[in-house]
DNA sequence: AATGAATGAGATTTCATTCAT
DNA sequence: GATGAATGAAATCTCATTCAT
């Protein structure tokens, strides 16, 4: 469910149902946006998801427009701001941090529903380009530079060999970015299911070796 | 433009233009496509951008799903037959073999007109499940099932530390698909552009120190 | 009206004009289609003299294509249903089973919204063949046959002389045919109103006359 | 051949084909019209039946419209003169007039290529009024005004019962009619061939003894 | 608050017509 | 004279949006 939306007060019968409605809604769009695109997504499909009719999206939204919109500004806000405190306040080494990361993402792309956001953005940069520049800005920004402060403190502890920090976090990042992706378009495909567990395990030995210092003992 | 339309014959005048019409389309069309996703995309759009009116699409294409489906199956034949080519031929050690494929395909990534095209898959795989299923099979298996050679044969060599090769291949593929996805979604964006080559070199180098074999030298 | 279309449940506001709504469209559809044909007719014509929009016709038809077959199948059966079953039930002589077929059909030809209907069909058959086919067997063969069974009863009571029973019905209907074609044709232009009445009259007396047995009394 | 198009001195090689294109054209686009009627014929199609391209029949006919009402206007001259002019002179009984007039037309609209186009008339009178306006002029009047006069003179010699002319010509006549929709809408769905030989031959006998003046010996 | 019938702008597609070759 | 590539007006059809119930 989409975070935003969350009714503080866990109000009753159906007034709650008023309440979750809009949140409602939302997750329905995140799926048939995910599916089809902004262009192609009907209001219909939208509102049959949401177990509504069309008239009853407008209640709460003015336009196609502004679902699509609140959707890919609202709903990554609660998660990202979670991971990346916990990343600020992380006194580990960088190893223990990237082991951790590993998990912890790696959960959200294989199981979190919100883990098709990134393919729609990619999707709709060209016909929103705000979108895209609030993304890039709230997102992608934010989450780089905490990762790139967390490798450049381990190029300053000695952790990690001399590389440029902002590109080390994007390395760390891109097979996430590949994970998202498969999941959302060729998952289906798939006559062996893909083991992200596995991927990512592979992900972390090459990486910790890799960013290991030159000359340092195995 | 298209590899398909190269016109075997010379030929003068309007004949010329016949013939060279529907790589002009296409070429287009690719543009649009990836700029604003298929349904979005106008009919108008493709044939202002190739310099020819709606009605002379419809000469060389039946619809305007079947320019998409054209423009995705047959656009990157050429590239990839010729690149799995070199690589199926390489005799050299995998440290050689990856230092030459950063070169090549991070030009590709760069530089290429055809890079927009995973993109346009990504996008349109709910609304084509056809060209998913078509894209999975002819390149993204293909391309796999060569890297995944060359690692193992690394791996057999002694080159490339224990690791499951298929897991590695993607590993490698990674950081190209994010650059990908950065030239054509976040690039104009930016402040300080993104140096593509910094990041691969960057990529090369864990790479290549993390698939070290254990207890190797360094 | 189109007779499929009686809501069973008188029903109140607009529940009662949705339920009217098809019939509405088919009959404004028969009498543009009558028209102008199949092609010439616009969507927005048709919307216009139902008093609607052309997108409200989409919500009870999928296409043009379908509001007109649906049209040339449903729109006669009443009428020939009973018809032709006062006909079976008739156990009068020919004499006077001709008399009184003269008068009710020549009303419908006359007077009857789907007299146009066979202008359709004709003008169509090529463009739509599984109507012909339909119309062939759903509604002329109907009717022979029914006609055809009076004309042999006839011959086989002595009232008729002896000629092929099927031929003479197709003569019976022939001039119901002109009169139909005649009002949807060349009536504009008369300036002596066409009497259809008088035109039956005369051909019932040459037809009794003419079907009178040979060497019979007069 | 349309009757109108006939070049008067036979000009040989492509002069010849020169002076024949109209004509050729006519044949086509009579054909093409019957089947589809006007809107749905495609000049693509009429050119292919022609055997030139669509840009030829431009070269004769300033538009599709007019190639219609050339067609309509032109194509039935010749055959109706000189029905008309032999019936004009005709000086035999009533009887044999009719017999032979049954032979005669029966054979026109059994085996001739013009007997299409009062099927096109009738499909395309309410988009060509003035079409409407020519035939019902042109043709209808003066074969009826002709076939009316002959009944006259039948009546006034004691051959034909007392009865209205001008609407038993219109008996007369509609089997014809009957017998060109047939041929044109319904026949390819006959499993048994239509006879119109037996059909006018059960008509020719009706109407001769149903025509007989009253209290004629038989 | 919710519905769903109705609207009409906007897209794809067709095809008569033009015109350079 | 003939061609056929190109055009663009006009039609069908879709679907976001409105609004009476």
């Amino acid at each position: 469910m989409i975070d935003a939306q969350m009714p503080s007060k866990p109000a009753k019968g159906w007034t709650r149902r008023k309440q979750a409605r809009p949140g409602e809604i939302l997750d329905a769009a995140l799926k048939v946006f995910a599916e089809k695109g902004f262009a192609a997504a009907r209001m219909d499909d939208i509102a049959a998801r949401a177990g509504v009719t069309k008239g009853t999206i407008y209640l709460y939204f003015p336009s196609k427009e502004e679902v699509f919109k609140t959707l890919a500004r609202e709903s990554i806000g609660a998660t990202l701001t979670e991971v990346t405190q916990r990343a600020n306040s992380f006194e580990g080494s960088t190893r223990e941090f990237l082991t951790m990361f590993m998990v912890i993402v790696g959960n959200l792309v294989q199981y979190g529903d919100r883990a098709v956001l990134p393919k729609i953005i990619i999707a709709e940069s060209g016909n929103f380009p705000e979108l895209a520049r609030f993304w890039r800005k709230e997102v992608i920004d934010k989450g780089m530079a905490m990762m790139t402060r967390l490798i450049a403190r381990g190029v300053a502890r000695g952790e990690v060999r001399e590389l440029p920090p902002a590109y080390v976090a994007r390395l760390i990042i891109a097979p996430f970015i590949l994970s998202i992706i498969w999941r959302t378009t060729f998952a289906q495909t798939d006559d062996v299911p893909f083991d992200y567990q596995k991927f990512l395990a592979t992900h972390l030995e090459v990486l910790l070796n890799g960013l290991e210092p030159q000359g340092s003992a195995k």
